[in-house]
DNA sequence: CTAGGGTTAG
């Protein structure tokens, strides 16, 4: 990096986009400590600098989980009146989570509500992975709570019913599948699906029966594995209702049921 | 032709 520095000192002034590529692949080369140094440099020289500058570094800091030097840039930034935006807040959420500062990372998304800032369903992203790793899944319910009262993601929902399908939490999935999804959109059926390869067999055939009543039309593919769970389950009539819905519906059958009929 | 930064990964 030594040569990008004494180009910067011979007069050449880079420009936002290529302060931030620079810091960028500082960055990826683990050394985020030259990228601020270089940020450091552009606005001694008198070059532009942006909250995107700043935020690259920080997501620098938060990979090699320096969050010491992570937060400093952060009161940096304010000092040099760049007001971080929603990308810079989710970058240090993301870091504090990653840290195991979890309840430092909720503060702050909540002090990015408090600023006016809107927060994208990438923002609560690492914070519910947080608290599902962590197995505290009666926390993130209230949290939850706090997020939709604070305002309304369509996507929250599904984050969190996806997040709780991965890390095994099949019950609380199950009640937030009920409470949630009243739409029948696309992300909604994604959810489903998510839901229904791992679900508690019996209500995952409620939850099928579901987006057949919402037209999200569930794939062959996966009715034969909730019916297939199902029968292992035990439960050869909804098994088979199942089945016979998806029939009913006019879809193509598989191979495999081709044979059957025959 | 306002780009370039944020999620996940045992």
């Amino acid at each position: 990096m030594k040569p990008v520095r004494e180009v910067i000192g011979k007069g050449f002034f880079p420009n936002l986009v290529e302060i931030n590529l620079l810091a960028q692949s500082l960055c990826r080369d683990g050394q985020p400590h030259e990228a601020q140094q270089l940020l450091m440099e552009c606005m001694n020289k008198g070059c532009a600098v942006n909250v995107v500058n700043f935020s690259t570094v920080i997501h620098g800091f938060g990979q090699k989980d320096d969050l010491e030097a992570a937060l400093s840039l952060w009161d940096d930034m304010y000092f040099c009146n760049k007001d971080p935006g929603s990308v810079t807040y989710t970058t240090l959420i993301d870091a504090l989570g990653k840290a195991g500062r979890i309840e430092d990372a909720t503060e702050l998304s909540m002090k990015m509500l408090r600023q006016g800032l809107a927060p994208s369903p990438v923002t609560y992203r690492p914070v519910i992975h947080q608290y599902c790793r962590k197995g505290r899944v009666e926390d993130l319910m209230k949290l939850l709570k706090n997020m939709i009262s604070k305002g309304r993601f369509q996507t929250l929902f599904n984050l969190v019913i996806e997040k709780l399908c991965k890390f095994g939490y099949l019950k609380e999935a199950d009640s937030l599948l009920g409470e949630g999804l009243r739409t029948a959109s696309r992300t909604d059926a994604k959810t489903c699906h998510v839901y229904l390869s791992v679900g508690i067999p019996m209500s995952t055939y409620t939850v099928s029966c579901q987006m057949f009543n919402r037209n999200l039309l569930p794939d062959l593919l996966l009715c034969e594995k909730v019916s297939r769970r199902l029968l292992i389950g035990g439960k050869l009539e909804e098994a088979d209702r199942l089945v016979l819905r998806f029939v009913e519906r006019d879809c193509v059958l598989s191979q495999d049921q081709k044979h059957l009929q025959d």
